[in-house]
DNA sequence: ATAGAAGTAGGAATGGTTACTACTTTTGAG
DNA sequence: CTCAAAAGTAGTAACCATTCCTACTTCTAT
């Protein structure tokens, strides 16, 4: 992977997010400080990210990004809120029981966060 | 939810299959036997079966569809071959250890299936 | 310094999915 | 039974996240 200074900067905006941005999110961000950059640069680049594991992809109905590339994802159908949460040893769980070998672990969870199912009380 | 031949085919088909159909699979088949079924109607009707809890969507890139509620899933990035596993205790664990109501509790893994592992060697 | 590989901007294209509209089927109360 | 309201349908257009394409620019190893 060759430098830019696109990507350098993309990287650099998902590494100070904490909210799971989505591509045209970081796409709205990078745009402040390289006006003329496109949209389609930063999924490359994001992508390119991924693969080399230094952010990665939480596929819901649109892709998110993390900084985090060894936890999975709780997502909260009523506020959207994105909850990390740790599970590394499902993979090592997965390869003793199924002999599969995981590339990709993340685990998306739907459902009620603590703070709604307090709301809806 | 109303009774509807098309619907009814639609699940009669989930249930009969073993291959993890996509909504265009499952529109193809149903063709057959209701020729001008629109693809609208599939996906319509494999979205309230959804709702209903009567079938599952597997989120993977293109959305597939299982007639077991209960299962995960291990896709294979090699041969795309989807395997089925039992991990049932996953939604209780996450209520205990985080008060997240899970809803929708499929996990995808993305590896290398034991089949395309021994076929590398 | 420079050639070739990798990256980019801008915009068109892709493709799975949903929305819209006029029409049809189902269903249950009278 | 019957008939009106609710739910479902076909066909097609629209949506929209993502990828692809082309000509051009930047990076980097020698």
């Amino acid at each position: 992977m060759k430098y830019s200074k696109q990507r350098q900067k993309i990287l650099e905006i998902i590494n100070n997010s904490y909210d799971h941005p989505t591509a045209y999110m970081v796409y709205e961000k990078v745009k402040r400080e390289i006006p003329d950059i496109s949209l389609g640069t930063v999924y490359r680049n994001l992508n390119s990210l991924v693969e080399n594991k230094l952010i990665k992809k939480i596929p819901l109905t649109i892709d998110r990004f993390d900084k985090n590339t060894d936890h999975c994802h709780l997502c909260c159908v009523k506020c959207d809120k994105i909850i990390d949460i740790g599970l590394l040893n499902i993979d090592k769980y997965i390869l003793d029981n199924y002999n599969f070998k995981v590339l990709s672990s993340d685990v998306v969870l739907m459902g009620i966060c603590n703070d709604c199912m307090e709301r809806m009380n």
